[in-house]
Order: structure tokens, then sequence, then C-alpha cells
DNA sequence: AAGACGAAAGTGGTTGA
DNA sequence: TCAACAACTTTCGTCTT
């Protein structure tokens, strides 16, 4: 029923050592660390009910879930349902108490009705699996209920949302990705981020770069040796304190900036900066401070000397 | 010519008075 | 509310490969 059973070979090098990351909704292939699919089929029960199938198909209630406004826990009011059978007061019964339910859906779930269809759309863009969706409409969910949205477009808390569900659940996807896909401006993003996980006395670790790594690692299509190896260049850099306060992401790029020169794999800061959403001169710093703390320096300088001299031996 | 390096000035956000 | 501050970016000139 899962992806594992459709896909056993990895598409580029042919491999049957994959990895399957369910949290996060990834396969890598261990082997050439392709990321093979990003977004997993969902494996729930496809859940069927019809409002007149009296030979229903139900096992149980719908799952419930946040990402229906109502939880999934609502009942309406049926329209077919043997209305013409019913006659005088009991009828009339009937279509007040419809009237009357129509009313009581209250602005608040009108709002998340329309906010959670958005938010599916976001979250579909940016691939992200089930678990991170459902809790960032349990997160707007609460926002809405505590009158947090207004003054904010409805947009933006979902972004918000998205962003705190990610970091929750270290499926890292980064501010500048969450506001292309929402079409809300960055500092807007990260602002009603900080806004509603202070509001909702929200919890969140600070983001380990090394969630970043796999994601950066199979965009520039480096070995998983490479990838690992950058790993462990980033827990020593942790454990130097070289990482706090910096942002996750300019690491995570030097990290691997230095793995790939050491794996001779060697790819530009600029195509790495491009990867990570930072510039080359960040990578620089962090690359500067990585060499400096973690004497990486003659490791570097042997790789130089060695490309030279086998430079000196093709041209002889 | 492309990439790496580093200095200097600018930007947006946090913090503490 | 304002200024100081740290991290990061932009820009640009210079050095290296």
């Amino acid at each position: 029923m899962m992806s594992e059973e459709f896909i056993k070979r990895c598409p580029e090098c042919g491999s049957t050592n994959l990895f399957v990351n369910k949290e996060k909704g990834e396969i890598i292939c261990r082997n050439c660390g392709l990321v093979i699919e990003e977004q997993m089929i969902d494996p729930g029960q496809e859940w069927r009910e019809f409002e007149d199938d009296t030979s229903s198909r139900r096992r149980a209630g719908a799952p419930m879930t946040y990402t229906q406004y109502d939880q999934g826990l609502g009942t309406d009011i049926g329209r077919k349902t043997d209305i013409n059978k019913l006659t005088g007061k009991t009828r009339n019964k009937f279509f007040r108490l419809r009237k009357w339910q129509y009313r009581i859906s209250t602005a608040i779930e009108r709002n998340l009705k329309l906010a959670l269809a958005e938010l599916k759309r976001v979250a579909s863009i940016l691939k992200l699996p089930k678990s991170v969706e459902e809790e960032a409409a349990r997160i707007y969910t609460l926002a809405v209920q505590r009158g947090l949205v207004r003054g904010r477009s409805m947009e933006s808390v979902v972004a918000g949302a998205l962003y705190a569900a990610c970091r929750r659940h270290e499926v890292p996807r980064t501010l500048d990705e969450l506001s292309e896909a929402s079409n809300i401006e960055k500092k807007e993003v990260g602002r009603t981020y900080r806004f509603i996980t202070r509001e909702l006395n929200m919890k969140i670790l600070p983001s380990n770069p090394a969630d970043y790594i796999a994601r950066f690692a199979s965009a520039l299509r480096l070995n998983p040796e490479t990838q690992s190896h950058a790993i462990e260049i980033l827990e020593e850099a942790q454990k130097k304190e070289l990482t706090s306060g910096r942002g996750p992401t300019g690491i995570a790029a030097a990290a691997l900036y230095v793995a790939a020169l050491l794996h001779g794999e060697k790819r530009t800061q600029r195509e790495v900066a491009d990867v990570a959403g930072v510039t080359e001169v960040t990578i620089r710093n962090r690359y500067k401070e990585l060499l400096e703390q973690l004497n990486l320096e003659e490791q570097i300088k042997k790789l130089k000397k060695r490309g030279r001299s086998k430079l000196k031996e093709i041209q002889q």
C-alpha cells in the first residue's frame, strides 16, 4: 500500500537501496542520493459516503480531520431525505431547522472553509506530507478561534501556520519557498509566523541545519557519502557552537560545500548558494569559520596541492 | 573567462532603554 | 518609540585557477 511497492528501483542509477522517510514524505536513493519522490501518495483509507446510500460502505465514521472546517464531525440536515413524505407541522419544522443550521454557520466557519482550501493549495505546491498539512490546519483553527486573524489577511495566516507546522515536524521549507507558494511577502510570512506562535504559546525548536542537508544535497546531485560527511561536519560545528545565531540554511550550505570539495565533487559557491537560497558571501563566511574551527585547512591545502601536481602530470 | 575572495555599504529585524 | 546591534545581502574590485 505504500509507495515502495511501486518504486523499487532508483530511476537514476537503478539501485534498489532506497530509503523511505515517511515523516518527510521523501524517498531517497541511498546509492546516488536522488530524491525520487517527495510527495508520497497518502495511503489512508479513501472514505466514501453518500447521503442516500442505504447500502453504505461505511465501516465507521469519517476520520476526524482538521483539514475540514468542522473537523469532519458536522452533521447536515439532509435535503432529499423523504421530504415529500413529510407534511404539515413536521415539514415546516424540518425547513425551520435547516434554515437555522444555515444561519448558525458563523463567520468563523465560513472563514475556515475558505482558509483550509487555500491551505490545501499551498501545501500541495510545496509537496508537504499530510501530517504537516493537518498540523497547519490545527494551528489555523486555533488562530481563528482566538481571533488572531483579525487585521491580517487570511492568506498570510495560512502561510504562517504552514511554516510553523513545517518547523514542528522538522520538514524544512524556507521562508522563501513558503512566500513563493503562497504569494505572500517573505517578511509578512515571518511576521505572522512569529505572531501566531507567540500568541498560541507554541514552542518551536530552532530549525536544525541538518534537516536541510538531504534536500540541498539531492538538488546538487551529491553522493550520499558526501552528504553524510556534510552532516558530520555540521555536528562538529554545533559542538564548537558555530551554529548559534546563524541562519541554518547558510550553515547547511557551507557544510555541503566543504564536503563536496573534500570528496572531489566540487560545486561552485554560486551553485550551492542558489540551492540554499543564500548568497555566496554567506557561504564564504561560514566556510571560513568552518575551516578555522574544525582544522580542515590542512586537508583543503593538501587537496589543492594534489590538484596542482595532477595538472603538472597531465601537462608533461 | 570564470570562480573565489574580501571590503564596504545597505537592509530588515531584534532588543533593551 | 528609538537607537544600537547582529546577521545577511548587494555591489564591486582584485586575485587565482
